[in-house]
RNA sequence: UGGGCUAUCGCCAAGAGGUAAGGCACAGGACUUUGACUCCUGCAUUCGCUGGUUCGAAUCCAGCUAGCCCAG
């Protein structure tokens, strides 16, 4: 009998695709959708999100027309605990959270994987665009999918050699428009579904709404903008609002364009600088995953990306006291923000990645 | 109260007799499995108010109002 893998299936073209294309390859496959909604989301998530309430629905329909077993497992603990709960708590200390890679790295790859291996399964998929394989220096490691433009190897960095050898990800050979055909001509019920976007548990993109209902008693107050020399020039609306680089919301007409240079939660201040102001060729990074290499003793370079639709920046990477990496890119990068993860490439495959400080 | 100056979109600011530039802000959209950035579109039938001169005025004239500056 061939290899038992589940599929986590959100009811997108993605997963679904993924799905057919293993069931083809002869895998026993078995579909699963995460439940990571809370009670009081039903109703008001989005659609086309990458697990919206139409999830089950949509999954449901794709796993009897490939006439394979589906369940939905519960994972609102662990979703709760591992990425709203991190998400809240970063904006709260001023910090930009990456939601994704926290979903990714605690919630499907843990919690989903740890559930399938106990129901039998050897090893999980999903519909991300992403490759996997063995590195030259002997590591398994997650390699750019074909098509630069869907690659998303940003959010699966912190994947430990555990996780990855437990994975399959079947459409990283394939573009975008590749899978959508596949789906038509298998007659997947999803073939035309809308791409997922924005923050799937923030209903209509609201995130400072959704904080507020989060933690209604710690947020932040109103506090000033202030120049790099101190100097204030207007009020904010509280530190969970703004994000580095960030220019619209301000309010601030100053005859040219201003953007958040920095946010000082201690004196809860958001300092506003000129465009020039959030260029830095140097950024330090804590919390790193290694992944194609296993560690940094000596200085390396790679292409490194500070976000997720980053076309990445060459840089040096060097070890740094405190487990931390100091990363001094070629060219100066634009607005790179603490709680954002830097992840670092060498011909295409992830060497590793950390959280920007 | 005398003398001078200025009053144009939320902010800044062109205009100077021929039928309201631009920037910033803001709004909407595109892009996007994070936040951002970026891009596109929109944004004063009206120029402090009231009259007047002109075929025609934001642009000229008069009065009024407001603010600023200098004398006091």
């Amino acid at each position: 009998m061939r290899e038992k893998v589940v599929v986590g299936m959100s009811g997108g073209v993605d997963s679904s695709v993924a799905a057919y294309l293993l069931k083809k390859q002869g895998y026993q496959v078995i579909g699963v959708t995460m439940g990571i909604w809370q009670d009081e989301d039903a109703g008001t998530a989005q659609e086309g999100c990458c697990c919206g309430v139409s999830a089950v629905e949509d999954a449901r329909r794709v796993a009897a027309a490939l006439d394979i077993p589906y369940y939905v497992m519960n994972f609102k603990e662990e979703f709760q605990r591992q990425v709203r709960d991190y998400f809240t708590g970063e904006y709260l200390r001023g910090r930009t959270p990456n939601p994704c890679i926290a979903c990714n790295r605690y919630v499907k790859w843990e919690a989903l994987l740890r559930r399938s291996l106990e129901i039998g399964a050897d090893c999980i998929a999903t519909g991300h665009y992403a490759l996997l394989g063995r590195h030259p220096e002997g590591r398994l490691a997650i390699k750019n999918a074909v098509t630069a433009e869907k690659d998303q190897t940003y959010a699966l960095y912190s994947l430990t050699q555990e996780q990855l050898s437990r994975t399959l990800m079947p459409i990283g050979n394939y573009t975008k428009e590749e899978v959508r055909r596949i789906a038509k001509e298998a007659g997947l019920p999803v073939a035309d579904k809308p791409d997922s976007q924005d923050i799937c548990f923030v209903p209509d993109g609201d995130y400072a709404a959704f904080l507020e209902k989060e933690a209604p008693e710690r947020i932040p107050p109103a506090g000033n903008f202030v120049d790099k020399w101190g100097n204030v020039l207007g009020r904010h609306k509280g530190i969970i609002h703004y994000t580095i680089g960030q220019r619209k919301g301000l309010g601030l007409s100053l005859g040219h364009p201003v953007f958040v240079a920095r946010i000082r939660p201690e004196t809860n201040e958001v300092v506003i600088g000129e465009d020039e102001d959030i260029r830095m060729d140097t950024v330090f990074c804590d919390r790193i995953s290694y992944m194609a290499m296993d560690t940094l003793e000596k200085p390396r370079r790679a292409l490194v990306k500070i976000r997720y639709a980053h076309q990445g920046e060459e840089a040096l990477l060097e070890p740094w006291p405190e487990g931390r990496i100091k990363i001094t890119f070629d060219k100066p990068v634009r607005a790179a923000t603490p709680g954002q993860a830097a992840v670092f490439y060498e011909d295409g495959w992830v060497l590793g990645g950390g959280t920007i400080l």
